[in-house]
DNA sequence: AGGTAATGTGGACGGTGTCCACTAAGTGTG
DNA sequence: CACACTTAGTGGACACCGTCCACATTACCT
């Protein structure tokens, strides 16, 4: 049932975005009273917060996804360069196809914390995989190992950023060839920034 | 009256996000009836739609006033160099100092459109500060002719995506000197990135 | 068998966006 | 001057939402 509710909201954020999930909708859904939610949720936001995990879990799950079918021995620059290459590919597919699941991965609300989710270097989370890659690239000799201290912020940022702005931001209704020519100068951008 | 509404949906658009300029708050605050907003607006949608060009308008304001405090003849290196930071600097301080007009500034209802707000090369637009910056690092001889075409996209994502990971995103609980880093990686990158 | 915890139900309250009919001003024209 | 007409604001209602309360059901454990 927990897990129902979780399942409803996440088909609502997935068309609509994070202001969808409805817990009236979701129960409707699932096919129970509105109150029975609250015998499993303290509230709204606590539900959407569960919401958001799942939408976060499914951006990493295609970024691994993806990431994979990259081969290539660990160590190898030119693969090293492709897999984090590929990570970045991944973060913005995800943004431009599942534009509501994306921002719901980002609208935590306010209380209900992350709790330790992004914390440390922890895999099967955005935030992992990117520190893996980047490791991988130190470890090919791509990466000055000087440079790599903090380095995942500002790559972090850049692909976040342009997914944030082309998605839902000011240059959402440029026209979709335009699109692309960002999301290519943003990944050519990194691999510039690497040497 | 109309600017009325308006005002009173920056105050709570201020302390609060999008979410929180609410209609009848609006009217309540001019001192109307809910439905007088009626005869300005045609929703709720569009009167938000003001408030988050007004937004707009506001950090377009605050990065022009922190950059017309560098010095430096247009043409110099170093000068040209500075007044980049300092766009990217005031982006930053504006979402840290004002996270919910930051948010509503970005936050514009899929309906009303952004219009030409951003297009082409308008100045007292953030992207057209961000442009001429660059125009005039090419003009100084520190940023290469052949990469300045679209150069302004990925640099834009950087400080927003770093504006936007740090204020609400997975980071927004960082302990403040961590916070501090981030944002000096990300100038320092977009500085490194500039040879 | 009976008490207890968990789960779902029914009804209600305040808040919100929005629609409709209505009224009170101002304004220009005969 | 009077009259039609636009404009701006009012009052009341509706559907929807999140949430609280008291109640019924079910299952389990001693």
């Amino acid at each position: 049932m927990r897990a129902g509710l979780i399942a409803a909201g996440v088909e609502l954020a997935r068309s609509g975005g994070p202001e969808a999930v409805v817990l009236r909708e979701a129960t409707r859904i699932v096919g129970v009273v509105p109150n029975a939610a609250y015998r499993h949720f303290a509230d709204r936001d606590q539900l959407l917060a569960e919401v958001c995990t799942a939408a976060m879990n499914e951006l990493a799950d295609r970024m691994t996804a993806d990431l994979t079918r990259i081969r290539g021995k660990r160590g190898n620059p030119d693969a090293a360069r492709r897999r984090l290459g590929a990570i970045g590919s991944a973060y913005l597919k995800f943004a431009r196809k599942e534009p509501g699941l994306f921002a719901t991965a980002f609208a935590v609300p306010r209380q209900h914390s992350y709790a330790d989710r992004d914390g440390a270097s922890n895999r099967s989370t955005p935030l992992g995989l990117l520190r893996t890659a980047l490791d991988e690239l130190v470890e090919a000799g791509v990466l000055d190992p000087q440079r790599r201290d903090g380095i995942e912020y500002p790559i972090w940022s850049i692909v976040h950023g342009t997914a944030e702005l082309t998605g839902q931001g000011p240059l959402r209704d440029a026209p979709d060839a335009e699109l692309r020519r960002i999301e290519s100068l943003t990944l050519t951008f990194i691999s510039n920034s690497l040497t």
